[in-house]
DNA sequence: CCCGCTATTAGCACTTGGTACTAATATCAG
DNA sequence: CTGATATTAGTACCAAGTGCTAATAGCGGG
């Protein structure tokens, strides 16, 4: 038995939080309280009903899924670009981007924002990127909004080839550079690098 | 009105799968047939009811949401590890890896394989990247797993500084290269680089 | 010991979005 | 016109609730 109200309502909150498919059954077995304490409990705490938590989580996927379809290939917004010269896109860094001990940018993130647009400033449907060289400048944290500027600055259409140079900001301030050499892919030629 | 029962249940799948959370009675609107009709044609083609629907949904995302926690510090799997020295990882290629119009990994996963490995291998909590050089030397498919072996090829304690080389290869085949420069984040220097 | 207060429990009617089943009616083809 | 298929209607029932009222338990103070 568990003894105040308080103590058992924060319980709650959390049983409810980590298994938001639990009935107000179950969670009156759980706090061996009966099924109307426990609506109570949800009503003060205003946790609405299995259905509603139910629904919350689903909208929430496919809202993510129905996002992460143009968001698949182009990470980060593309805001401007001029084909085959060169691009913007801004990329808003959030809390699954940081590490958790210091809230520092993970470098993929800045690296995958950098790499698909110079992928996408290439015009070309299929380009892949051979080598890159990056700097990572300043550590950057969640809640900041990473500007990143392509440019290509060299085209050896003889060798498919392509050089973007990417410069990511945040306020003004350069937090990373990347250089990246691009291979642009023929039909004929798909699947062979290097 | 539509006419046959069999062009129906087909824009009924449609209907449903790109909404599941559209009700019998709204359906039944959709198509002004009655709600009867509808629940015949989802026994007809074994389409659960709304509720067994959304729960599928939600508890998809609540797996995902789940997985993707210990996955967040290190992409890939890390199989073995000595702090400092060396390390490999595994990486599945999965479709969500790739671009849809050639099946080639993005750039990004091959990185963030090697330099969350790189990351890992520093013997200290706080870890940067600060510089990097890539080599894609060959494109890597869905279906396929990459090893990707670190090794530290040079200390510099008094800088804070670390070079960590990964090479990473797919049945012995080498198809990335990476030397990234990581900068050991002690808790007085935290949030200055470069 | 009783008063008052909060907390808890009980009970009932009602809601949504269904299932399961039966029966009636349309519609069309041979 | 008869049969088969399709559609609609209607009923009872379920889960997981809401909303409301009322009873009871436990305890603290005077």
């Amino acid at each position: 038995m568990k003894r105040t109200k308080r103590e058992r309502q924060t319980a709650l909150k959390e049983s409810i939080n980590d298994n938001p498919f639990v009935t107000d059954e179950e969670l009156s077995a759980e706090f061996n309280v009966s099924v109307q304490t426990i609506r109570l409990d949800r009503m003060e705490l205003s946790i609405p009903e299995l259905r509603e938590r139910i629904k919350h989580v689903a909208v929430k996927t496919f809202e993510d899924e129905v996002k992460s379809l143009p968001i698949d290939e182009v990470i980060g917004e593309i805001i401007d670009i001029e084909l085959d010269e060169k691009a913007i896109s801004i990329f808003d860094v959030k809390q699954e981007h940081v590490f958790q001990r210091n809230q520092i940018a993970r470098g993929h993130h800045l690296f995958a924002q950098a790499n698909s647009l110079a992928v996408a400033i290439m015009n070309e449907e299929l380009a892949l990127t051979v080598k890159s060289e990056l700097q990572f400048l300043r550590p950057v944290k969640a809640g900041q909004r990473i500007v990143a500027k392509a440019t290509v600055i060299d085209r050896q259409p003889e060798k498919n080839r392509a050089f973007v140079k990417v410069v990511s900001t945040v306020d003004q301030v350069t937090v990373f550079i990347g250089t990246f050499e691009m291979y642009r892919m023929t039909e004929q030629s798909e699947g062979e690098v290097g």
